[in-house]
DNA sequence: AATGAATGAGAGTTCATTCAT
DNA sequence: AATGAATGAACTCTCATTCAT
């Protein structure tokens, strides 16, 4: 509602074990009930705080919320880097990026819950700096794309953005239908046939393509 | 004994002119404000009724809520059904099934927004009889999958569920992201090429999968 | 809320048998439910008439409420004249005014219901021709009262309107509990015990009052 | 685990004084409206609170009602405990109970108002545990009338809980009556004949009674 | 005479937020 | 640094009542 972004008024030191108690709890709570549903009341009971004192530490509720995401994207792209360091080829970065990505969200129920459930459509998320980290790491998948087309990996005529676009809706579409139906039980036993399909396509080979060519050369 | 007999309280279909409008005008204002923003005043005043009158048709500010997909789905389906007839082949049936469902979000701005941003999030749709409609439309592309597996256009060794994640993941991801950004101007534009990536995959055929390529040189 | 006493505004003949469902039905429903828990929907419902229609032949639905008593008090009342002609006695006109007084209650319990838990908390009601009705009833036991004293059947110096008070009070708290609790299963039961004592006391009698010891003393 | 544990949500005992304060004003406001006449905002405008701070203490405006009788019939309770001490007799004592019961209503007007106006016809109120405080003070009548009966001085064929209903009975319909039409000015002048008649009856002794004390003095 | 449909007017209740201590 | 207590501000929903047909 204000204008307020970045951390409540007297941000000082406070208890940074506390700041980080009330949003584990916070993420717990949003995750079941919702935005909405869930009332500050709940979380400050969840935190063993005071109501008073999450104002102390956040400005508004809806501050609390997107502060949420913030420090797990932080170390998850920090992992990132790091891990992306010792992997050859933009293929198999990219299914790196994959598996990582994957597996911020099925190692963190919770947090995914508020992701896929309220923040993605939450409209005032997008004026956030919190969001920006989330955009942020976003850019791995269409760096290492354009890396790949660079280095032939990749059909050099794609939109990397569309590539983005499909990987990251596939994985959401998928931890969204978990988080709501509990429904693929393993996220990662879908990330190979994924790689799969969106490298190879789901179209049969039948010949036109290269592959069938048969290539005989009689002497004489 | 006679006049007040069996139905369901007072949910008879009144004038459905004006339930239409109020599901119109509920739709833009959910659209805009959000689901908890919105109040029903501002539906009612919307659609030039009184709030009490809103309660005439619809039992709550959420079922109001759960109405809006009903119709247009319902549509949207029997559109489906009916332009299918006249495509011939899995894959083409496909790319139809793609392109009116993109064309179904492209050209119901306000509705894409209600299902993107609120009804995706929203765990109690899911135990609505509305959603089971949703939920059907859905099927029509896992069988179009399972068609084009059967008569061999489409590799045999895929999971249909996965499949459709890649689809309507993609386009919920670009819809999402049109509704929050404005980014893809035109979703259409995206079809063909998220198509093709989806039939084709993205790395390049260098021979590696030649495999099938046979070179047979005989000497003299 | 308007001095809209006696009769709704245009009150045609209409049809008396349908004022008389409504009032029936209003009288079970009230008794069910209250004043304010009850609806004129509910009232209509249970009439199988439309909620306007009551309001043809009832202004409001607390006029509604407090044209109940009269039609069922005008019969007791009449039915407690013809009756009186024949009992011969002041205490035995009375003891049939309280027979009578409890059978209407015991053989009308929506009405005693009405009357007990709504009516008689009601202020509005005093202002109203209906409860003249009420009233007139409850000088039956005063004039009979004033009769016994007047014929030395009953104590000269009592105040009709005090034993009047008891007489009523007694009955009205035996009939609230039994519309309450359902207590006193057969308020009969307790009519002529009731009588008894307000006849004779509770007292033993020690020979302190020894009017009336007859002392005979024999000589010899 | 340290601060929130135990206790039931949030109705600790706050400001005694303001609870009172809200209580005594709910008393006015119901006294004088009724309880569905009367509104939050009413009772929080003559407590000089806000409607809010009403919740904060009470949880609805029906519990607030129901806890109107508690402090003050426990009060009473503690009273006649205290006071039956000194009285000698059980005609005595019952005597004092009367005049007790009537003072408590004849000293607060409003909540005698509410007593007889509102709480007497909610059924929901018997389901309270305020309403076992009431119950429980009307034990007393009873166990002293058995006491009588015990030590000779109440005839030993009548059923306590018919005197009960008689007692209160009585005093209920006459401090009502003054509750709606204000009409016997002064409830403790009635006082003193009710007990009279209770206790004596209101047939003229025509000598048929004790009569039968035959009393025969032989000389010598 | 009867009613389907519409609504004005509120009322109770909830909660995020504040502030004195 | 922490919080108990207080509240302003809304919002959903209900219902008695009306009126054109």
């Amino acid at each position: 509602m204000s204008a307020n972004t970045g951390g409540s008024k007297r941000s000082r030191k406070l208890n940074p074990a506390k700041r980080l108690a009330i949003l584990k709890s916070a993420e717990k709570i949003f995750s079941r009930k919702g935005f909405h549903e869930a009332t500050v009341s709940d979380i400050a009971k969840a935190a063993n705080v005071s109501e008073a004192t999450i104002y102390e530490y956040f400005s508004s509720k809806e501050e609390l919320l997107f502060s949420i995401p913030a420090e797990i994207v932080r170390e998850y792209q920090e992992k990132i880097v790091e891990i992306l360091k010792y992997v050859k080829g933009a293929a198999n970065k990219l299914r790196t990026l994959i598996y990582l990505h994957i597996s911020l969200y099925a190692n963190n129920e919770d947090y995914a819950n508020v992701v896929m459930l309220i923040l993605k459509g939450n409209r005032n998320f997008l004026k956030t700096e919190e969001y920006k980290v989330v955009q942020g790491s976003a850019q791995n998948t269409i760096q290492v794309f354009q890396e790949g087309i660079d280095n032939g990996e990749f059909k050099p005529d794609m939109q990397p953005y569309l590539v983005r676009a499909m990987i990251w809706g596939t994985i959401e579409h998928l931890v969204t239908r978990k988080s709501l139906l509990g429904k693929p039980e393993d996220l990662f036993s879908m990330a190979d046939e994924m790689i799969d399909t969106l490298f190879q396509g789901i179209l049969v080979n039948r010949g036109e393509t290269p592959v069938n060519v048969k290539l005989t050369v009689e002497n004489r």
